[in-house]
DNA sequence: CCCGAAATATTACACATTGTTACCTAAATA
DNA sequence: TATTTAGGTAACAATGTGTAATATTTCGGG
């Protein structure tokens, strides 16, 4: 099993299948369990990305099991019960499920928040990978977010320095907006985790930018991309009101 | 503003208040918002970390806004309203809202709810984060996954280079075991992602080992970690046979 | 339009990092 | 033991990167 899969626990078998069956009409891949026992093996075996959990669960004690899954994984949970009173649902949320929901339920809305948990979780992942290893072009420019390179819009690779491109991440990644000399040292030195912090005060930055321009810019005297905001610090743009011949 | 904080939006300044209060009292740090542009205005400012979103707005409509906001913004956002209707729910749920929340609500379930978008929101990033920056030891010795540096079992921080830092990792990261030149040069490559290969025909990885023993071994002669396995390559390990007087 | 101060650019230099080569030593093997 | 082979290391070269000194540009006020 590798395709993100969700894990329904239910000890009645009507209601597993039940909303097993609806998942799978809406293009989910679906386990079913009854037992933490159950829960265990499947987490294990492979990736489940979301667990549906009853709360009465024969002998078992959902709330228990959640509480007892959190303290090693990190699946989202939505918990599932008869039990609606709000001090119920409650000791839901404190022992860490994403959602409760109360039976009986409208299977659309079940949908609904079933989607609405996966697609926190989905996005964070996302968001945080991007941060490492997205691609970044802007005016034809392309970083791969990876090698020591960019491509010229005429598809030329041109080599970089690991901190040249580290300043051109950074100004890629915000184009148009002209950026402070303190927000570019501070983002280069985030964005690439573990390095003794450039120091914003001298001309360090200055005698970066100037030999970027001598790789990247046609006329490095005369710069067409990576521009001085004079007062503020350095912007990458295309001046669009410049006539071209 | 830096620290993270929610922001309660109503129109209605009452319910706002008492949400707004009510949160405050449990730890959060609060602001508050009547309409669709003061929204952007503290998105904008700072680091708003979750909405509270009313969904009849007085002119606005809270479902849109929630539209919008998830066009450029991953900001989590839980809406609450007075209609509780299973098709208005799923609305909300539809535009991107993490959970939908029915007035008149107890205010202790609301916080529950908050605290595990929260929770959900943080448990992802910083599992992503530390994806990229686990702390390694062994023997005593630690490596804390991002600075160009080990502590040695006295505590002593040692300066390492990027590339002496990066063989450590793969060593500690395989304590005892022994690991071909091969094995070395890819994991030391792959490492850290963008970087031209290292050629694992000639003697650099030696030589890399060698300067690194010069750091970190008492007596680089005679290495008591960083050993060479003839035939082989390296391994870091201890020697518990060796009898130390 | 010119001047001077402030901001930015550039140049020269110092130093660290890192791979290569050549030569040396130690270990394995016949 | 003689020979062969793998690993160790010194010296060098090519880069990368920051600092400091110097040059240049920009912009507002005479």
């Amino acid at each position: 099993m590798s395709v993100p899969t969700i894990l329904v626990v239910d000890d009645d078998m009507e209601m597993r299948q039940m909303m097993a069956q609806y998942l799978r009409k809406h293009g989910f891949m679906v386990h079913t369990a009854a037992t933490g026992r159950e829960i265990q093996h499947h987490i294990s075996a492979g990736r489940i990305e979301l667990i549906l959990l009853d709360v009465m669960l024969g002998e078992e004690n959902g709330i228990e099991l959640c509480k007892e899954l959190r303290r090693e994984q990190d699946v989202p949970i939505i918990l599932v019960s008869a039990l609606s009173a709000d001090h119920q649902r409650m000791s839901g949320y404190e022992v860490g499920a994403d959602d409760y929901i109360a039976k009986p339920f409208n299977p659309d809305l079940l949908l609904a928040r079933v989607k609405a948990v996966l697609r926190r979780v989905r996005r964070s992942a996302s968001l945080n990978y991007r941060r490492n290893t997205s691609l970044f072009s802007f005016a034809g420019w392309v970083y791969d977010g990876k090698k020591d390179e960019v491509l010229s819009p005429d598809g030329i690779q041109i080599a970089l320095s690991q901190r040249e491109t580290r300043l051109l991440k950074v100004l890629l990644a915000n184009p148009h907006v002209p950026l402070t000399r303190d927000e570019i040292t501070t983002a280069m030195d985030v964005t690439q985790a573990g390095d003794i912090n450039m120091d914003s005060s001298g001309r360090a930055l200055d005698v970066l930018v100037g030999r970027l321009r001598g790789k990247i810019e046609e006329n490095p005297k005369n710069p067409a991309l990576l521009k001085t905001e004079r007062g503020v610090g350095y912007i990458f743009a295309v001046d669009v009101t410049q006539t071209e011949i």
